[in-house]
DNA sequence: CTGTTAGCGCCTTCAC
DNA sequence: GTGAAGGCGCTAACAG
């Protein structure tokens, strides 16, 4: 036969092979069979032959008669890091546990396709959904609302569904107590500490900058808006901005507080450049983790978002009665 | 109406509301019913109610009846590398380009999850799969042909599918020479480069040892099995073993052959507690790529895989006429 | 131009 | 203990 001929075999190949009806096959085949006093012998027959005719279930007639497709949905920015990496994993981790499949897709942070993503993972019927990192969640939480679809917004907070989120705001506070006790104890001015990376306006961004001057403010140092690089996102635009301080200043800053992994590695390519003497004496604190960042050869100390107790949180959201809430759960970050 | 108690909104709503029949409601959705000649005005009619009542196609339904789910699949080992991740990321762009929806789903190596997963998505009818990085694909290739899927072994070939690698050994002789090179330049001994990194026995690593050792060769270079510290993917390991290499030599080798970016972490990871002095003079190449990696200062040249091209390729080898033939192809990888 | 009919493959209820 | 029947939502063929 063919590859192209053969049709997938159903329940009616095996009831047809078996001498039995395609409603027994089901239940046996679904393991319920024992409820309903199935003969023994007529179970296993029906399990061998399913077995050696290759049936396999079509999830999609299953799905189809339950009202219930199996699917679970996550749409993220991509999976370029390892917040977002680990993130997915857990999520289909988790997922699988559940007995469900995990459809997990990237929109390259473009608001028509996160749109369109989301209107085919409703179509396919997914039974929630997971929205990762998208700045204005609202609309897609509308949409899954309309749907009747449970969702949950993860990373970046939106009030049209509950939300979990790290403790930026905690998270920025305790690193920079950390870098401020680092330069204090090498004697350094508390002056020259330089936060770098990030978007002003941005939830996370914001909440980061509010921790980082929360903690100065606590050492009575008179907070320098100088102190704030918000260059941005990119690398390159990271690079730029602390090669311009370096011009300005004649040397790096005392402490660097870096937005987040994106900004490091443009801080990294930049120092890179540097004599070891110019790097001497600087430390820095990242809100994020990577890696190959952590064996660095410089005095980093990095902040992990809790992606497990996260996610943890995101399923508990699902239950009827916190979808009405649109609770908003802070999760602590960790020390990497 | 709350939302528990409210069904998702279906054609025949929509026929309802507008005393049309589903039939219609159904060509008008479908956007062929210029090809039915159906009234303007009633398409109209149709299309405004549908959007009113916020109907949603159920592609569950839709699946069913036409025995194509729109869903397409991927299983590779995990996110968190640039490789994975791109390769992903690839897959998602021209699978959504061809208006289905992507299925990838990580099995961090794990043969029992390999087998379960690939279940699982042939029971949702994927209309084929792509399995990258499955040492070996075999069993899954024979699943899927089972079931009469489509499927493509990407990164590590099988013998049960078509099946498209990166060139291992060309790439490897092509890094090899610019290591050789540098390292001559540099006046250093021929002697001592080592390779660092991989299993013996396993497909990719040994194609870049047979590249790596070409390449000696070729310098003529009497080869020494001491060169190849195939030390296994972990960083930690490779950490360990260049650790060992530098008590036993007093230092690093003049150039490093890194298997790939796992092992390049651990690589950095005890290079980081070196002296500027004992790294200098070193050369490294890499058979893989991280963007943090390539903004170390350390001085560095990596080979990317070329996912763009692998993703074409595999897809071409979709059709019925190449899934018979099971071919290789051989993709050159590209300078980072 | 539009409605009717007949399933896609599966599961559940209800007879027998 | 087991089979028959109905229907999940949609679409393609065929009537009108």
């Amino acid at each position: 036969m063919t590859r192209a001929a053969r049709r997938k075999t159903t329940i009616y190949d095996v009831a047809a092979a078996t001498n039995a009806s395609a409603a027994t096959v089901s239940l046996v085949l679904n393991g319920s069979w024992a409820r309903y006093r199935i003969k023994e012998d007529t179970a296993r027959r029906i399990t061998e032959a399913a077995l050696r005719l290759g049936y396999n279930v079509n999830l999609t007639a299953r799905g189809l008669r339950l009202s219930r497709s199996g699917l679970a949905g996550m749409i993220l920015p991509h999976y370029r890091n390892r917040f977002f990496a680990d993130l997915a994993e857990a999520f289909e981790a988790e997922t699988r546990r559940r007995g469900l499949c995990p459809i997990v897709v990237s929109t390259q942070r473009d608001e028509t396709v996160e749109v369109n993503v989301t209107r085919t993972l409703l179509a396919q019927r997914v039974e929630f959904l997971f929205i990762v990192g998208v700045p204005r969640p609202n609309p897609l939480d509308r949409l899954c609302f309309a749907a009747g679809v449970p969702c949950v917004n993860l990373d970046l907070p939106g009030s049209g569904a509950p939300s979990v989120v790290s403790d930026n705001r905690g998270g920025a506070e305790r690193l920079t107590n950390i870098l401020i006790e680092k330069v204090a104890r090498r004697g350094g001015s508390l002056e020259a500490v330089l936060y770098l990376g990030g978007v002003a306006g941005e939830y996370a961004t914001d909440n980061r900058v509010a921790g980082f001057t929360d903690a100065l403010r606590a050492h009575g140092i008179n907070f320098n808006p100088e102190c704030l690089a918000l260059c941005g996102y990119p690398p390159a635009r990271a690079r730029d901005s602390l090669s311009g301080y370096f011009t300005r200043h004649g040397r790096l800053p005392m402490g660097l507080f870096i937005n987040s992994i994106a900004a490091f590695e443009g801080a990294i390519e930049f120092a890179s450049g540097l004599s070891a003497a110019a790097l001497d004496g600087c430390v820095a604190g990242c809100f994020d983790w990577d890696p190959f960042a952590a064996c660095l050869p410089f005095d980093v100390t990095m902040l992990r978002q809790d992606v497990e107790t996260m996610m943890q949180h995101a399923f508990e959201a699902l239950t009827p009665a916190r979808q009405e809430t649109c609770s908003l759960v802070v999760v602590p970050a960790v020390l990497a």
